[in-house]
RNA sequence: GUCGGAGUGGCGGAAUGGCAGACGCGCUAGCUUGAGGUGCUAGUGCCCUACUAAUGGGCGUGGGGGUUCAAGUCCCCCCUCCGACACCA
């Protein structure tokens, strides 16, 4: 046979010998005796509803057994896509790893809800039903089913009875009627919370609140009032710019357009377009998004992202007189006002017309026009050489009155801030770049520190001629004052922003103010597959909200269901939803209250986000018709579990998934939760209080010349180069894929393995926040575990079992218990790697220790049996009911380590000599520091190590009780 | 460029500032076997040794400095890799 790459290629093959040879023990623990165990265990889990969470209230209600049980516990996993191409073996570590979780905590005494759902609607599904040319419903299905199964095999304890589905009406209902509460509500800035929209109309109507332009409401037409009101709305249809991609042949959120402006799904071309489209007024929610991650137990680097993506700065609007009136500018540094010596608006900017003089308008428009047909990618460029033209008009610098112009330049963003900047090139990178290319003036408004000039080998000098780029930071002021305001002097740039944001506001010429790079959320879709918005407008095109009795709108059936797409490339194209060609669907006559009137449906659907948003809330109350989830049984699990603290925002006790999610998913999750829990309609604050992102499994992948894939388990190596079919070929790294042609499938290691091995060996192989590459040939390691396992316990030749009643000897009793004390310990925090290799070294203790018939003493079998049985539950549930029981271990109590067991009477301590070790010594456990250094001192080897120092003479003692000892000559 | 995270045997990985390399793979030798495989037992960081073959010596956690009785772990500088963001005023 060759050499295998490690890759695993011998699975399938009958080389690891499970039934192969006739001479196997028949007893013997093994792939098919392991398949044997699995499916009986996970049939009587079934049968027996073993995993059902009881509820405190609502159709799935079992108030005693609640109380009975001392704390809830939900943990959920991040809902796959029920993909065609089904699993591979990197797929499922995050839910082995909540499994291992959710079973060590039934068995300390948590009531744990743990389930599966599948978030079906979306582009995954949908392109793979154009692609096989079968209707989405069809495909969806059979893919659920496919990974249910597959899901099964791996013995997850999900409570089945919880499962959802996205594409399921009984779900989507429930979507479109938190959509509608979205739409009919509005956000209160005062009271920093969303409201009920009637409240809105109530207050506008009494006058406890004036209209926008100071009428009175009852003044204003129908049409104005509607206006206001649709204009406060959470959801509300917008002209505006949005990320229109010909080739999916629909808008996107900015979310999902990636760097080089190209869209996450099919890296299509996306083009800045207006477009009348769904908008959630996410911004809105902004600060508490940001605030509110301080009560998460998220890793830094999640919230970090988060909060770079909302991108809140704090500084101040600065309004410089015009001939076409006031431009706004947003600034970040107030402070630096006096040396603001030019203006630069973005293309965009609707005050370019008015400022550009006759003189400048060809190349104005011609600038503009450039501008308008370069893809955000290439605008976005950093590298690229600053460009930009003069409109010929000037505004006045509120601080020093002088004249400044006012340019146009690309590298000024319409959709951030107001759209323009004043440009201080001493203290501003990308202002000092273009200052140089277009030769304007760059006075200093600081001295920069010595050591700033020596940094850069120039001499210190306030010309700015000899400086290589801007200074940004604290450095004195100068050339920074005028009648009124000196800052001259000062060298702190939070009192040089104050004092000039005070002076600005003092003269109603600013403000300090915040701003954000976060925008609302586009939440339309011109697609099929997705959840039909519960809207339909008058003849007028005005909005309409269904009432809840006619939810849900059911997406209705057709052959037709690919949207129409273009070429990828056609920017000016239009989308056209699938829904629109359905005009039977679309038209309908409805009595919303003023007698019976024609409507139109809106034929968008929603983002594949929205299902997501919300699913978790779900879980709790799959069934409940009457309401998204019962507030009881609300409490009960989103409530803060009853042995943390107080201020705990609520929300899911532990939440695990991949990393790419950190600002798409989880973002919008929390917004609509917000929204939900300010509506009153939830007691948490927060949807997932503890995030955990699980790594990824890595595989190799191989590229022939052509830089082809090929199928990775068919390459050797030989002399340290990959072969392939006898030609040489490369290595890379990466995520396991059905596309890279490395994709080990879960079934093959359930045949070739068990179920119980494959979840073993993807626990042990590293901690579970790490990603790390599969090795099948490493995989049969956790196989000989649970063979050794098994022969401890079981007569591999008569399936008898072989315990005895012996007293375990003290050193084995001593180990089980420190054992059962690490195990408790690391499995408590996902350490399941740490966890395994302590159970191993137990197990091979416990081999070589065996009696001379063989068996072992039951008080170590038993114990070791229930701490195994999270990881492996098949085969301890197995080894259960042959040591005599005959219910199942699930819920049985953990072991506890018996404290007096885990300390020993004697202990080895190390004696360094100038922190090397050079002996060992036997020393009481409890043995003070002079008894230590007794001992240390009266052993030949540490005095043989001091090489006839005297021991008396020593320079320095260091004793560590029940430590170590190091001695300094 | 900015912000995160990480560099430990042939490989995956262990180590509250206190015995570096737990556990697994692989490899070596032996047992089992007619044989192969499975299974079992023992060994396995690198180097040195006719002065000590054992309770031996030296060197070892990306590189360089530092703190400390003691550093993989803490501090400073540098290198490499991975991830996120990226003209955000």
């Amino acid at each position: 046979m060759p050499e295998t790459t490690g890759i695993g290629w011998t699975i399938g093959m009958s080389d690891h010998g499970d039934n192969t040879f006739d001479d196997q023990p028949t007893f013997r623990y093994s792939a098919a005796s392991a398949q044997d165990i699995e499916r009986r265990w996970q049939d009587r889990w079934e049968a027996e509803g073993t995993f059902e969470a009881p509820n405190p209230a609502g159709p799935l209600a079992d108030p005693e057994r609640t109380e009975e049980l001392r704390d809830k516990l939900f943990v959920l996993d991040m809902f796959p896509y029920p993909s065609g191409a089904g699993l591979h073996v990197g797929h499922p570590l995050g839910y082995i790893g909540t499994d291992v979780y959710s079973r060590f905590k039934r068995m300390t005494g948590h009531n744990v809800l743990y389930t599966m759902g599948f978030d079906a609607f979306g582009l995954p599904a949908e392109q793979y039903a154009v692609q096989t040319g079968q209707h989405p419903a069809i495909t969806t299905d059979a893919n659920v089913a496919n990974m249910r199964r597959q899901l099964r095999r791996l013995g997850l304890s999900h409570d089945r009875r919880r499962s959802i589905s996205t594409t399921d009406p009984d779900y989507y209902r429930w979507t479109q009627w938190i959509f509608t509460q979205i739409f009919n509500s509005w956000y209160d800035v005062e009271a920093s919370r969303a409201r009920p929209i009637a409240e809105l109309v109530a207050e506008f109507e009494s006058g406890t609140r004036t209209t926008p332009d100071g009428q009175a409401w009852s003044d204003l037409s129908s049409d104005a009032r509607r206006e206001i009101i649709d204009g406060h709305r959470l959801a509300y249809v917008s002209e505006a710019p949005v990320n229109w991609c010909p080739g999916l042949g629909t808008v996107v959120a900015n979310e999902e357009v990636t760097a080089d402006g190209r869209s996450d799904r099919g890296n299509f071309p996306v083009f800045k377009r207006n477009m009348r489209q769904w908008m959630m007024r996410i911004t809105a929610y902004a600060d508490r998004l940001i605030d509110d991650l301080e009560l998460l137990d998220w890793s830094d680097a999640i919230k970090t992202m988060q909060r770079n993506w909302i991108g809140r700065s704090y500084g101040a609007r600065v309004d410089f007189a015009s001939a076409a009136g006031p431009i706004t500018v947003f600034t970040t540094r107030p402070d630096t006002l006096f040396g603001a010596t030019f203006i630069v608006l973005a293309p965009e900017h609707p005050l370019v017309d008015a400022l550009t003089t006759a003189e400048c308008a060809v190349s104005v428009a011609a600038y503009r026009q450039s501008a308008a047909a370069k893809k955000e990618a290439d605008r976005q460029d950093e590298t690229r050489e600053k460009t930009g033209v003069p409109t010929g008009s000037t505004a006045v610098n509120p601080l020093t009155g002088a004249e400044i112009p006012v340019w146009i330049a690309d590298y000024v963003l319409m959709g951030y801030g107001t759209g323009a900047i004043m440009a201080v090139p001493c203290g501003d990178q990308r202002d000092f770049e273009f200052a140089h290319r277009f030769n304007l003036p760059i006075p200093p408004i600081q001295q920069p520190p010595v050591e700033w000039f020596s940094d850069r080998s120039i001499e210190p000098t306030l010309d700015t001629s000899t400086w290589p780029e801007a200074f940004v930071g604290d450095a004195p002021y100068v050339n920074s004052a005028n009648d009124s305001l000196d800052l001259n002097g000062l060298s702190s740039v939070a009192e040089g922003k104050e004092q000039t944001t005070d002076w600005l506001a003092e003269r109603g010429l600013g403000e300090g103010t915040v701003t954000y790079k976060l925008r609302d959320w586009l939440f339309s879709r011109q697609r099929y597959w997705g959840e039909p918005f519960p809207i339909v407008y008058d003849d007028d095109g005005n909005p309409h909200a269904l009432p809840d009795e006619l939810l849900p709108v059911e997406l209705p059936d057709t052959d037709s269901f690919s949207p129409r797409t273009f070429d990828a490339d056609d920017e000016f194209s239009n989308p056209e939803s699938p829904l629109d060609r359905l005009s039977d669907w679309v038209e309908l006559t409805l009595d919303l209250g003023d007698g019976p009137r024609t409507y139109r449906r809106d034929t968008n659907v929603m983002p594949q986000w929205a299902g997501s948003c919300w699913y978790e809330l779900r879980y709790l109350d799959p069934t409940n018709s009457d309401c998204f989830v019962d507030p009881d049984v609300e409490r009960y699990w989103m409530g803060p579990q009853t042995e943390v603290r107080a201020d705990h925002p609520g929300g899911v006790d532990l939440y695990v998934g991949g990393v790419e999610h950190a600002v798409l998913h989880l973002l919008y999750a929390r917004f609509w939760h917000k929204v939900l829990y300010d509506l009153g309609h939830l007691s948490s604050k927060e949807p997932y209080a503890r995030l955990f992102n699980q790594g990824y499994i890595l595989a190799n992948a191989f590229k022939d010349e052509r830089g082809i894939y090929v199928d990775a388990f068919a390459v050797t190596e030989e002399d340290g180069h990959w072969i392939h079919d006898g030609q040489e070929v490369t290595r890379e790294w990466g995520k396991m894929g059905k596309s890279l042609k490395n994709a080990v499938s879960p079934d093959e290691m359930y045949d070739a393995y068990g179920a119980d091995t494959l979840r073993l060996y993807e626990m042990a192989m590293g901690p579970l926040d790490a990603s790390r590459p599969w090795e099948t040939r490493d995989v049969v390691g956790m196989y000989r575990f649970l063979q050794r396992l098994w022969r401890t316990m079981v007569d591999e030749s008569t399936g008898e079992s072989l315990v005895n009643d012996d007293t375990p000897d003290v050193e084995t009793r001593q180990l089980l218990h420190r054992t059962i004390d690490i195990v408790r310990t690391e499995m408590e925090a996902l350490r399941f790697n740490t966890a395994i290799a302590k159970l191993i070294e137990l197990n091979n203790h416990v081999t070589k220790n065996l009696n001379a018939n063989g068996s072992t003493p039951r008080e170590v079998a038993e114990v070791m049996t229930l701490m195994t049985a999270p990881l492996v539950p098949h085969i301890a549930e197995e080894l259960w009911s042959r040591l005599g029981h005959t219910e199942s271990l699930a819920y049985l109590g953990f072991p506890e380590a018996d404290p007096d067991l885990l300390v020993d009477d004697e202990i080895e301590i190390p004696v360094q000599i100038k922190g090397k070790v050079k002996a060992r010594i036997m020393v009481p456990a409890d043995a003070d520091e002079a008894t230590i250094q007794q001992i240390a001192l009266a052993d030949e080897r540490v005095l043989a190590a001091l090489d006839g120092v005297d021991p008396s003479a020593l320079r320095k003692v260091i004793i560590v009780p029940g430590r170590m000892v190091n001695l300094v000559p």
